[in-house]
DNA sequence: GGTGCTCTGTGAATTGAGTCACAGATGCCG
DNA sequence: CGGCATCTGTGACTCAATTCACAGAGCACC
């Protein structure tokens, strides 16, 4: 059974949350409890555990460990994922400190950049290599997934190339979209759109006070 | 009326692939155009365009212009939007970039951080303030959109503060989610969430070579 | 050991986004 | 100047996602 990506995003959610309150010691949560932190409804939550076989207790809720290990089981693979990033700017350093701050299941094995002054130079422990290595290290550590933090010019280039590589899932920062070729899976992080969805939409939101 | 945030995003694209269409002497364009360049159908195109009342030409497509001024006046507040940015971290500079990049109607009036050796730092032309002016500069600006780009640590506690402080929409990159009150409206951009999906479901995409 | 409260699991109803499909419009070509 | 091809605008429909609402289950207290 395949999940749905808004269903995968929550269980993404609701593990780094847990992961965190096991910290703190609770061992049980209730729907609701995670209902309220995360702003959602407790059906959606139980629903959503329920498709990966996350099962609850009736008066105590759900067990965090093994919620965490279910969740797990369904996002990671078990010998982790190879991942590559292009483009390393302050988006693509920020991406790179992301990755190396959780202790996931996801590698960076390669840090790629087309300007020869980058070339070399180590950015949150990984060392940046010209983007004319990408084909070889794609092809030799057979890498399916890749992450484009490169200016809206040079992103389509550098898809294409990927593709031919024979990547299957990119997670696009660029401020443009791909043109892919289908089984290509491209998720799509938009700065630039999202900043003016919330400058537009705020004005709105609290217009009416009274709704009714 | 009120348009969707799906509708809002789309529309945020356009125009901006627009503009670049603009610059490169197209004057028309039609919806299945359009449509092929962002991955959709053109009956969605021709509807986002529709509710906001940009109208094309049977046989022509739409006029460019036309269509940027037109989503501009939905997008856009007449005299731009002030906004701030807590968090100077690669994060927060990358988005102080995007924004500097763009010619929107987008202002950056503040960026902070808790780091004392950040503060007073040139970052993309921004000078960095203390955390402790936050209150300070929203008020006297009538700040009503911000930008929060902290690790998840500090994250609730500067919203806290914002929303305190009568912010009305936030953009938070923070990985973790915030709790507000009704009324605020908060987009979120979770890239360590992104990236967990993009790995997890380009596992599966390409797996059936065959779908029927 | 029964009564009641509160939680999960899930079919059914609802909502909302997106697509289909066609009427109406317009230019073009012969 | 009529027929054809192609585009827009939009009502009707489809499909996925979410919420509702309730049956079933377990603890707790009396």
């Amino acid at each position: 059974m395949t999940l749905s990506g808004k269903t995968v995003e929550r269980l993404s959610i609701y593990r780094r949350l847990m992961a965190m309150q096991g910290l703190s010691g609770e061992d049980h949560v209730y729907s609701h409890e995670l209902a309220a932190m995360i702003g959602g409804t407790a059906a959606q939550v139980r629903r959503d555990l329920m498709e990966v076989g996350v099962t609850g207790h009736s008066k105590r809720g759900y067990r965090v460990d093994q919620m965490v290990n279910r969740i797990s089981e369904f996002l990671d693979q078990p010998e982790g994922t190879d991942m590559i990033l292009v483009g390393v700017g302050d988006l693509g350093r920020a991406a790179l400190g992301f990755i190396k701050g959780q202790r996931t299941a996801l590698r960076i094995v390669g840090a790629f950049d087309n300007d020869p002054a980058k070339v070399g130079r180590m950015v949150h422990g990984y060392r940046c290599q010209s983007v004319d290595e990408l084909e070889n290290v794609v092809n030799r550590h057979g890498i399916q997934v890749a992450i484009i933090t490169t200016p809206a010019a040079g992103a389509q280039d550098v898809c294409d190339r990927l593709v031919a590589a024979g990547i299957r899932g990119i997670l696009n920062f660029a401020p443009t979209p791909l043109q892919t070729p289908d089984g290509i899976l491209v998720e799509r992080i938009d700065i630039a759109t999202a900043l003016e969805k919330v400058a537009c939409m705020a004005r709105e939101a609290t217009q009416p006070t009274e709704t009714e």
